[in-house]
DNA sequence: GTTACCAGTATCATTGATGATACCAGTGTT
DNA sequence: AACACTGGTATCATCAATGATACTGGTAAC
């Protein structure tokens, strides 16, 4: 074996590796953000809407159920803050934490995919 | 109203138009990702896996028959090829499209955020 | 000849996610 | 008084997604 095909070697031994932590990385991804809902109640609450019917008005087809459950869910999660303020009436509010935030990326592809892949069924 | 005030409300009201725009968008792409294999499947295969076990393989978890569903739906929606060679024995490929090749930038998204984020748990 | 690989299919069971609907207590509006 | 809005909870139903397991028909290796 000479020193390329060593080098080869390598290359193929560790490539496996790699591709088993990105799978890994990847499942662990889905499963925090997995569901129909959990991106988007993050994304309209980064939007800066904070009022629990605000946000489900913000999300054509949620219910209050799925609504409540998830912000619970988030809450407990860290993903997201939930404060009630006493003045005349009572006032909760939800806002977006800094782990929440890191999902930013992956919501602006998301977005960008969606925004091209309509245009693509247009112009079909 | 004064200039400044005209341009503020042109902001006020064009706002909620891309917020609506984006969420459908997001609507979109979860609905065409959802699940919990889509994504690992496209990887895997983007990332040069072929071969049914091979796939199956790369992938920790998945049963043969959700590996055959989804390959089945993402041949039918253009994500994938599936090629049968007859040699001396029964070849099967899949290869990816380069439909599928425009998640590539969610996928690595997600990855990124996967690795932070078992970064931080390690961390903690 | 027994074991193992390939590319799946078939059947059954489960369960988690989601939907539909109604309701509650409080405040404000007409 | 009647209605609407707020921030939810409760109950029931359903359905799509997933899992478990077994099996098939062909090839090849030991």
């Amino acid at each position: 074996m000479n020193e390329e095909q060593i080098k080869k070697a390598g290359e193929i031994l560790s490539d496996p590796r790699n591709q088993k932590e990105e799978v890994q990385a990847l499942q662990d991804t889905i499963y925090v953000i997995g569901g129909k809902w959990r991106l988007l109640i993050i994304n309209s609450i980064c939007n800066g809407n904070r009022r629990f019917r605000e946000i489900q008005r913000s999300i054509p087809g949620i219910t209050t159920r799925m609504l409540s459950r998830e912000l619970k869910d988030m809450e407990a999660n860290q993903l997201i803050k939930r404060t009630v303020t006493q003045t005349e009436t009572v006032l909760v509010e939800y806002t977006e934490t800094d782990y929440c935030m890191s999902f930013g990326g992956i919501i602006l592809e998301m977005i960008r995919w969606g925004k091209q892949h309509r245009e693509k069924i247009k112009q079909a």
